[in-house]
DNA sequence: GTCTATAGAAGGATAGAC
DNA sequence: GTCTATCCTTCTATAGAC
């Protein structure tokens, strides 16, 4: 039985393969993993091809074998990231009683990918180059932030028509959850002041389930 | 009378001018200018010294005259827009009875402020060159975020203690007031693919104060 | 496909004249 | 202080051998 899979992107998650089973060439793949990890690391203008061919274990000529250019590379690095997937749907169960218990369980969830390495690491390279690359904004806003709002959004609509809840404008009700959830824990781990500790997630997780359920809640 | 002016910034707004009067050299002065103007457009690593010595209309012995090297320019460019200053204070009044107006205003004055051009450009350097210029994050924070969330912090601690609002944390409250404003309308200016309408800045910010004061309110 | 070697351009920084 | 001219490094990209 092929369940249906609702999956909602927030930034991106783990490496940079599986979207490309044809990983004809082993180089290739070696030149992929190499530019993810710098380019997220240090952006596009800090990593040359130089130090991608080196830490990829290839000479550039190889390197530029398979990619025509250092801003091409960039591009497809990114660009696919943007389009990994994490499963938020799982934790919005349809027939749940406790909408609270579910909105935890999706707020916790949310805020501990967005705080990942990686997930930052994505947010800040796309900032930084979305100027320069304006398609890599557009991916990242559509597969990460846009397709959550739809997917949360319905579950609010299900939930109010249920009963359980009192959302009117169910985008603008997605975009406050999300934005209870990412404030000053997230800017600071944004700027790389500080790595938020499982208590302060906890804390923040939980005061932003209870204002939102104190605006939209049936019962509060 | 010289009335108590408490300030919080959010960013930075206009020019590089001013914490310095001794606008010595009136080179050094177009240096300025030019880079900040660069640097915020492009960030670090886009802008070359020879294009900043282009703008500024000088040469660039000239420019290496006044300051040392290109990272000590950038530095200093971010490091003073960050300690520029937004008046938050003054839309907080102490003796109003109509908190949610007052809290429409403060949200207004904050969204917008974060929405300008020149707030965006240095919110995304910042955040593209943290990793490069450490103490550049930490001046941003500090001076932003963290000066904003403490004034607005009293601010909600004098409205509790007069009974008009209902606040235990005033840190998460204040954080929480910034993350409803700062949702996906901001983020899709950060990312450069929509300038928001005044009617979509109006509507974040009353649903925001909504739910806001549905949660802290002392009569919803 | 993969390498070594290098062309060609651009960038950061400086020397030396004025 | 300011300029012109230039050094040296690094970068993107490619030629040519294997």
């Amino acid at each position: 039985m092929q369940t249906r899979q609702a999956y909602a992107q927030l930034g991106a998650v783990s490496a940079t393969a599986e979207l490309r089973p044809d990983s004809e060439s082993p180089k290739r793949q070696l030149v992929l993993d190499a530019a993810a990890e710098l380019f997220m690391a240090q952006g596009y203008g800090a990593v040359s091809m130089d130090a991608i061919a080196r830490a990829a274990g290839v000479s550039k000529a190889t390197l530029y074998a398979h990619f025509s250019s250092k801003e091409q590379l960039f591009a497809r690095i990114i660009g696919d990231a943007c389009r990994q997937k994490i499963a938020v749907a799982e934790f919005l169960p349809a027939d749940t009683l406790d909408v609270q218990a579910a909105l935890v369980a999706v707020g916790g969830r949310i805020l501990r990918f967005l705080l990942e390495d990686r997930a930052l690491a994505i947010h800040r390279v796309v900032i930084s180059e979305s100027l320069r690359f304006p398609e890599l904004g557009r991916a990242f806003f559509d597969n990460g932030p846009a397709l959550f709002r739809q997917t949360f959004g319905e579950w609010l609509k299900a939930q109010t028509a249920a009963g359980r809840l009192l959302v009117a404008d169910t985008d603008m009700a997605a975009d406050q959850f999300i934005g209870l959830l990412r404030n000053g824990l997230y800017l600071r781990a944004t700027l790389g002041l500080a790595h938020p500790s499982e208590a302060e997630i906890d804390a923040v997780v939980t005061s932003a389930v209870e204002v939102f359920l104190r605006a939209y809640g049936t019962d509060w």
